[in-house]
RNA sequence: GCGGUUGUAGCUCAGCUGGUUAGAGUACCGGCCUGUCACGCCGGGGGUCGCGGGUUCGAGCCCCGUCAACCGCGCCA
């Protein structure tokens, strides 16, 4: 019999009753009664009840084991019970009676606990992610991983792409990323850099003729990480090919990409239908170029309402060149609580706060009324009771609180009956003069506008009065229950904000489909922007063809549209590429744009450039987030739940201890001494 | 670099307006228990309340500083 098992764990059915059989696991949970004993015994395929009592022969070191000790067990397969079977497991109908046992490896207390689903600190989780790893959720993420890199291969592959491995000790490539530097021990004082994409190889691949590459590449890039970023290094979906325009790109990625998302994808639905939407449409109407369009809010420009209305921001704002209004619709956010919510997150995202507008249905407002004053009514005497200093204090204090918020509702929503009331006598009195002049159809307007069930609530409404309101509320398309929020200024000073108030509200009213995958090239992103000292340079990697060729570039810089394209999915940026620039005369000059003269071009990037001189193909390709599509599949915020040893948030390793301190004898070898810093 | 949140037993957390000996669950150790599958019952050990300073008769709690972790911004496809 082999030394460790016969079997796994996840093998033994009521066909096997009655065998002897070997198995090998860890202890995932002891249940001891004394004189019986059982085991729940785990290997990476599954689980197996085993059990001992003072009949075996081994009853006493079984007595012993404790969670996570690494045991082999020998025993008789035995059925069970019809009354003891586990539906819970797939082995349930049997159990393995011990009959001998060894055990492979003991385990001190654990830092944290392998069973069941109790969440622990990443530092703790990161220093022993060994034991993080044998939790259920943990093996499942990491071999879905597997999975999808795995179907990766198998259809890059089925359409004739080829996978090739690029140098990873290399020079330092421009993606705008930090790099890793690698000192050269042959040559002190310089440095080799590990790439923060293949690209230029890639780019050289084309050059040399292979025509279709890609490679499940690792990236590395020294900068600080987020939720949904890993530092250091990361993984990607490489490809490139040649004689192609960005619409072949999409044509050939999208099968993959969407077959991977039905194939692993439990159940989402998953779009196919693929919108493009511009860079500029995408800040515009989500204020991100990632935006997640399972949330239906777009966002528009408003500003003819409010340019010379009676509120005097904005009014004053629009004045300025270059400013615009732009409303967030929130359908069913119509409550104060939630727009008085929103705008303080607003105002915590940096900004003055955002104005709102929320409809509502009149009798509603009335119910509201109604049932504000009914709380009241019954606190009343209950507050009478409780004596000031007495045993309730505490009750009484928290009463009082909510009678003063209760009683600030009610009042804010009797003076708006007052205005109501206001506005039906001066609708009343234009209906009067329209029907002396004879105007009935206008008569009739009037009455069945003033009748509608619906009327504007906020500050901003007042101020604009009820025509642009009733504009703007038509230009949205929103209704009872819905609401309106309104940014104002240079678009670039509050898009971002706009665009994360929008994800809140989508939240929030959950308006989205949380069972779907969505997704949508972003096109036309620009070739350069500036910075804010006013500077020119690329807005992404500099190795884009910008549209329209060299003649594009004799305009002005900030117009210039690249073949730049992202995909996004559900708020992540899941694919980034381009058309190429493969022509050396239009790279100098997009380079000079940026400022770099053509020297720095030439040392910085040479290899390529010089390549494209001898017969270069238009090329085209793109680049997909390997960590990120794994995490989306397995409904993950975190993409270290999907990395096996991931970094910390300060780009440490606790469990290997790096970085770590170099020993002098490499220092010397390398010709380097560490300057401490201040 | 900046902002937010958090830091109490091996682990997850509670701890009120500052008040006596800092608690629970779980894990660990000991005892009991022959059908559990989150087994149950009884008992026990385990704490520099992140660290340093301050206020106070008295600090886990208030103040200042500092360190760490996470989230976000900057940065970055």
């Amino acid at each position: 019999m082999h030394p460790y098992r016969s079997m796994t764990c996840a093998d033994l059915t009521r066909a096997h009753v009655g065998e002897t059989v070997r198995l090998s696991g860890w202890v995932h949970r002891v249940r001891d009664h004394g004189g019986v004993l059982f085991i729940d015994l785990r290997d990476h395929y599954g689980m197996t009840q085993v059990l001992a009592d003072p009949d075996s022969p081994v009853f006493a070191e079984v007595e012993k084991v404790r969670s996570e000790w690494c045991i082999r067990i020998d025993g008789n397969v035995l059925a069970r019970d019809e009354s003891l079977v586990n539906p819970k497991i797939p082995t349930g109908e049997v159990e393995v009676f011990i009959r001998d046992m060894e055990v492979l490896g003991e385990s001190e207390e654990l830092p944290l606990i392998v069973f069941g689903d109790q969440e622990y600190p990443e530092e703790t989780r990161l220093r022993y992610r060994y034991l993080d790893l044998r939790r259920e959720v943990m093996q499942e993420n990491m071999k879905l991983r597997s999975d999808v890199v795995a179907s990766i291969r198998r259809r890059m592959w089925d359409i004739d792409f080829r996978e090739f491995q690029t140098p990873i000790i290399t020079a330092s490539s421009p993606e705008g990323a930090r790099d890793f530097l690698v000192p050269s021990r042959l040559h002190p004082g310089k440095f080799y850099a590990l790439p923060q994409a293949p690209q230029q190889f890639k780019q050289l691949l084309m050059v040399s003729g292979f025509d279709k590459y890609f490679q499940i590449a690792p990236c590395f890039r020294d900068e600080d990480p987020r939720a949904d970023r890993s530092p250091t290094d990361f993984y990607q979906l490489d490809m490139e090919m040649s004689f192609v325009e960005q619409q072949d790109v999409f044509d050939t990625i999208q099968p993959v990409i969407q077959g991977v998302f039905e194939e692993f994808g439990k159940g989402h639905t998953v779009d196919t239908d693929w919108p493009q939407i511009s860079f500029a449409d995408a800040m515009l109407k989500y204020g991100t170029d990632k935006p997640d369009l399972r949330n239906p809010i777009e966002m528009q420009i408003v500003s003819e309402h409010f340019a010379g209305s009676g509120f005097k921001i904005f009014a004053s704002l629009l004045e300025k060149p270059g400013t615009e209004i732009r409303a967030i619709p929130a359908p069913k956010g119509g409550s104060r609580k939630f727009c008085d919510r929103m705008n303080k997150f607003a105002q915590e995202q940096g900004l003055p706060g955002m104005g709102y507008i929320y409809w509502r249905n009149p009798q509603e407002r009335n119910a509201e009324i109604e049932s504000k004053l009914r709380v009241l009514e019954r606190m009343a005497p209950l507050l009478d009771q409780i004596e000031e200093g007495d045993q309730f204090e505490d009750l009484r204090a928290s009463l009082m609180k909510s009678w003063g918020e209760i009683e600030d509702e009610f009042r804010e929503l009797t003076s708006e009956i007052t205005e109501a009331t206001k506005r039906i006598e001066s609708i009343r009195e234009l209906v009067g003069k329209q029907i002396e002049l004879g105007s009935f159809d206008e008569a009739r307007r009037l009455i069945s506008d003033a009748r509608v069930s619906i009327e504007a609530a906020g500050p901003l409404a007042k101020n604009i009065g009820p025509e642009r309101t009733e504009a703007i509320r038509q230009q949205l398309g929103l209704g009872v229950g819905d609401a309106a929020f309104f940014l104002g200024g240079e678009p670039k000073d509050f898009e971002a904000v706009a665009g994360r108030a929008r994800v809140v509200i989508g939240n929030e009213r959950g308006l989205a489909d949380e069972n779907r995958f969505a997704f949508a090239w972003i096109v036309d992103f620009p070739l350069y922007e500036k910075d804010d000292d006013g500077v020119i340079d690329f807005s992404h990697n500099p190795f884009s063809m910008p549209q329209g060729g060299i003649a594009a570039l004799d305009g002005d810089p900030l117009d210039v549209k690249g073949y730049q394209y992202d995909l996004a999915c559900n708020g992540y940026e899941l694919v980034s590429g381009a058309i190429r620039n493969h022509k050396p005369e239009i790279m100098f000059k997009a380079f000079e744009l940026a400022g770099y003269p053509a020297e720095e071009v030439t040392n910085r990037f040479g290899g390529m450039v010089n390549a494209f001189r001898f017969g270069a193909p238009p090329h085209g390709g793109c680049a997909a987030g390997i960590d990120r599509i794994v995490m989306l599949l397995a409904d993950e915020m975190n993409i270290r739940e999907v990395i096996l040893f991931p970094m910390n948030q300060r780009a440490e390793d606790l469990m290997m201890g790096a970085p770590s301190d170099p020993t002098n004898t490499q220092l010397r070898e390398l010709s380097l001494r560490v300057v401490e810093p201040e």
